[in-house]
DNA sequence: ACACAGTTTGCAACCCAGTTGCACGAAAAC
DNA sequence: GTTTTCGTGCAACTGGGTTGCAAACTGTGT
């Protein structure tokens, strides 16, 4: 599983000089220029680690788990991961998505106004098959009428079933 | 957290024949032979313990998590709680629902023919102040067009925010 | 009633994602 | 430059979930 043992001998500071220095290397410093924007615009200051993490979840096209993000960032403790994650959570960058696999997945919030309200807030699909999580960013997440008193503040609206690759698989196309 | 390690000491077959006893007395014997033919109707053999786990779950209110279970049900071991539930999601006779909190929560399916669709799909809704889950029996979970190719299992519809309780609390109303 | 095969159960141990305490190092404030 | 605060890595812990195994139970044939 990701051989975290064996890389995590070869953690060392060198490799997080050398992704400091990728980052500010050729195209890819506005992308990293641009997630330190993102975080200060959410009163976040921006370390190399947050902005290391954000970018990751910016080029992931789906939500991620602790551990694939821990993988990926190999310069990074996994409990500093999870110590950016939540405070990205708390200053409602990120969201996290519960797909009833084994690790709840974090995305980033696409909402402009970066606030208590994600304006972003889109359907998933969880694969039975593969276990993949898709994001399904066109179909908004349908709203219903609550009982009186009850104060809604986001909604986590999970599919479940195959994936196309699956259910063709499984013969049905 | 429930005392389980005080109570785990007092877990004799005592307590087991009692709760044979119990179900057998007065009113209850009703509850348990329902419970006993809701088993057998899905094709599995009635043994004391899943009796009254599908008892407990058919008692309780809310969706309840493996922890909770354990805790009503001294008499019973967790790992058999744990083989049982598994079991009555096999048959289709329970669903899971994530609500995010730390534990995925069980619920009876109330779907008549028992099988693959479950016909009682409703919205859930978690207070992130007291942590509770709630079944909003009677509003149906709203269905979205998924694009082509996805094959529809079930659907995980759950509702965050403030319970009335809680929100009253926090001055909502 | 008895032996036997298969099932169910409790116990203990394990697994692993998530979380926390702590001490070191870096950054900011003075 | 010194002090204070903040961020980080490391290691250990937590707790829900899961599994292996042996004992207890159930049902069947004799």
């Amino acid at each position: 599983m990701c051989l975290p043992l064996i890389f995590g001998l070869i953690k060392l500071s060198l490799v997080r000089l050398m992704s400091i220095f990728f980052c500010t290397f050729a195209g890819m410093k506005y992308e990293s220029k641009m997630c330190e924007a993102l975080l200060e615009s959410h009163g976040i200051k921006p370390t190399a680690n947050r902005i290391l993490v954000v970018r990751a979840l910016a080029e992931s096209r789906r939500p991620v788990t602790l551990s694939e993000l821990e993988c990926e960032l190999l310069s990074v403790d996994k409990s500093s991961v999870f110590r950016v994650l939540t405070l990205l959570r708390e200053h409602h960058l990120v969201h996290v998505i519960e797909d009833g696999g084994d690790s709840v997945r974090y995305e980033l919030c696409r909402s402009t106004d970066g606030h208590v309200h994600d304006d972003d807030q889109h359907v998933h699909f969880y694969c039975e098959q593969c276990h993949r999580t898709f994001c399904l960013s066109d179909i908004p997440v349908p709203t219903v009428d609550l009982p009186e008193g009850y104060v809604l503040e986001n909604i986590n609206y999970m599919a479940k079933g195959l994936c196309p690759k699956c259910a063709r698989k499984e013969g049905f196309y």
